[in-house]
DNA sequence: GACAGTTCATTCCGTTCA
DNA sequence: TGAACGGAATGAACTGTC
């Protein structure tokens, strides 16, 4: 018999973070999952995406520190993505995932 | 608390390599057994496959040195590739198109 | 039992568009 | 901006063969 051994309170520390609750770690609304390394919403996952693509520069309007909800997350964007990385969201992970940096069959490309 | 499951200490010298603990040489995740010549789990053993079979060409997107690990192994398909490879996973125990040709090598054995 | 291949639910990416 | 979506990659569970 084959002991099934459940998530219990002696876990390897790196599967701790695979235990996180469903909520997002930069505005606090409903998560969907792992997005950029990071338990985040559809929002947050986006937000991030797009900052990261167009390398974007923000400038917070207030003094540096602001609380990111899910009601004010649009109101201060160097904020939110100063959160974004705070928990640990990689720019590494934007656009270099699923074959885009895969070579088709043949390696007959770029020489 | 799981309890450790090591192979018996003692054991007769050539049966050294076949007695490895089940612990996957890539990512450290339980090993089910010998997948393509080398000690891997599940996920890994399907990885290399995959891999092979589309003859990916992956790009680290860091510095090509990851440390793999159970948790992160899906985030830096170069680097896990590249430790396939260098604990001994072997592309010719991979059985290329269905039907369209055998093996190009013999299996290489232990001599 | 060991180790190939196969299946398929789940995860998480990028894209779309209101 | 973000909910909804389509699709590729993943890996646990499975089948087949020796």
């Amino acid at each position: 018999m084959e002991s099934t051994v459940v998530s219990t309170s002696t876990q390897a520390p790196d599967e701790f973070d695979r235990n996180v609750p469903r909520i997002c770690g930069v505005c606090g609304d409903k998560a969907t999952g792992f997005h950029f390394n990071a338990m985040t919403c559809e929002g947050c996952k986006g937000f991030f995406r797009r900052s990261m693509k167009r390398k974007a520069a923000f400038t917070c309007p207030f003094n540096g520190s602001c609380t990111i909800t899910k009601d004010n997350r649009r109101h201060c964007q160097a904020c939110r993505l100063k959160r974004c990385v705070d928990i640990g969201m990689m720019k590494e992970f934007v656009q270099y995932s699923r074959g885009l940096h895969m070579d088709p069959s043949p390696p007959i490309l770029f020489l």
